[in-house]
DNA sequence: ATTATTGGTACACTTAATATACCAGTTATC
DNA sequence: GATAACTGGTATATTAAGTGTACCAATAAT
């Protein structure tokens, strides 16, 4: 057994919300005293995780001035830093996984929801409308709704299953291509499978679900590493 | 964030032990030394472990004598030791979280497997059959087999979702009871299960995999907790 | 009867993490 | 342009977790 540190797991955190593209290149990130806040812890440990960061190429620290964000998908990351097993798996196993854990959920939600739920994935189809040209702000839309999709199956187990895979969702789309266009069609797919989920057509949800994910398969490029 | 205290790690893998039955009521557990070899770690840290136990009525601490496993089918255990949601899982989630992730995985182990591989699984059904009548070897053999049945799809993805339901499996097991004869058709399954992926045809082993699955379902019984 | 093993205890040491304070350069504001 | 707020850099004292070692007394095995 071994003691986790404290600051290592604030890397990983910093790192893969940089991935997901929450941070985009060049941006700062917030100030070290706002991240103590933020992930409520000492100033001491969080210094460690950001320099950490900076020796890895991850973001370059300017005295005074602030930390910013490098372009990192060239970047050689250690292992302990990505989700495990990450160099041996590709956008196809991701899509795969998804579908076997996202399909069945589907199934339980599908006869499970209920107009509150509903409301929900409402909102968040709301929220990647208007998110079209703010990538980072769509992915973070697009993720969210379809966390809720497995939620709402009411299996636990199932939720456990989706979020162990989350990390290797999320830093899949830092090396995938998104290109002109597809966000209206990704949003078309949602928009379409809530109103199968609304007639609870299991049958007809499944088959734009499983679209939905092909086609994500299709056009993604997965960038070398 | 918070810092994840080390005892608490060690205290979680030993419920997880003896709520898998690897560990029998009334057994004593080896020595602390011998624990600490174990896991690494040293004696203070598990002794603040196998304390928070005795505390817990999980263990029985009997000076120069031992540690001795309790009966906890009646235990409430505090939920930052049980898996995630524990509470509101039932069997029936977790064979469903099952079924989703096992049968994709079937399907591309049934085409990427090799001889070694069945080697492999053919002699845990062997450790299996003669553990008949130990059933804490019997379950960890068959706990062993869908694992690497999963992992033999060599979609690391879905092996990361597996493991991550693997807890719930382990401690669901503790609340089951498992029948006379079980064992031995549960046996035949595997059996079966592996004559089918010899033969690469993914539609029997599914079948097979599939009524596996809902056997389980069908004779487990749930503790009340 | 002897010996090895058991849990119980004590102590010194290392290290992670916290909390607080202050410095010097940058940036925004008036 | 002067001021104030904010930035990362540094130092220090303190707490607590975990390690390692040693020794004790009771039990169990030889």
């Amino acid at each position: 057994m071994q003691k986790e540190q404290l600051s290592s797991k604030i890397t990983r955190e910093i790192i893969s919300s940089i991935a997901s593209g929450i941070y985009a290149n060049a941006q700062r990130l917030p100030s070290e005293r706002m991240l103590c806040k933020q992930f409520k812890v000492s100033r001491g440990t969080l210094r460690k995780a950001i320099s950490d960061l900076d020796n890895l190429g991850v973001v370059t620290i300017k005295p005074n001035s602030g930390i910013y964000v490098n372009d990192i998908s060239d970047t050689r990351l250690p292992e302990r830093l990505l989700p495990r097993n990450f160099k041996r798996v590709d956008i196809n196993d991701i899509i795969f996984a998804r579908k076997a854990i996202e399909l069945s959920a589907l199934e339980s939600s599908c006869e499970r929801i209920n107009s509150k739920q509903i409301e929900i994935l409402e909102r968040l189809i709301q929220g990647m409308a208007e998110s079209l040209h703010d990538l980072a702000k769509f992915l973070e839309y697009d993720m969210k709704f379809h966390q809720s999709l497995v939620r709402f199956s009411g299996n636990m187990v199932l939720v456990t299953a989706f979020e162990a895979i989350y990390e290797y969702h999320k830093f899949s789309s830092v090396f995938t291509s998104q290109q002109e266009g597809e966000e209206e069609l990704a949003l078309s797919y949602h928009r379409k499978l809530l109103a199968a989920l609304e007639k609870g057509d299991v049958k007809a949800s499944r088959k734009i679900l499983n679209q939905h994910l092909d086609y994500m398969k299709k056009y993604s490029q997965v960038g070398s590493r």
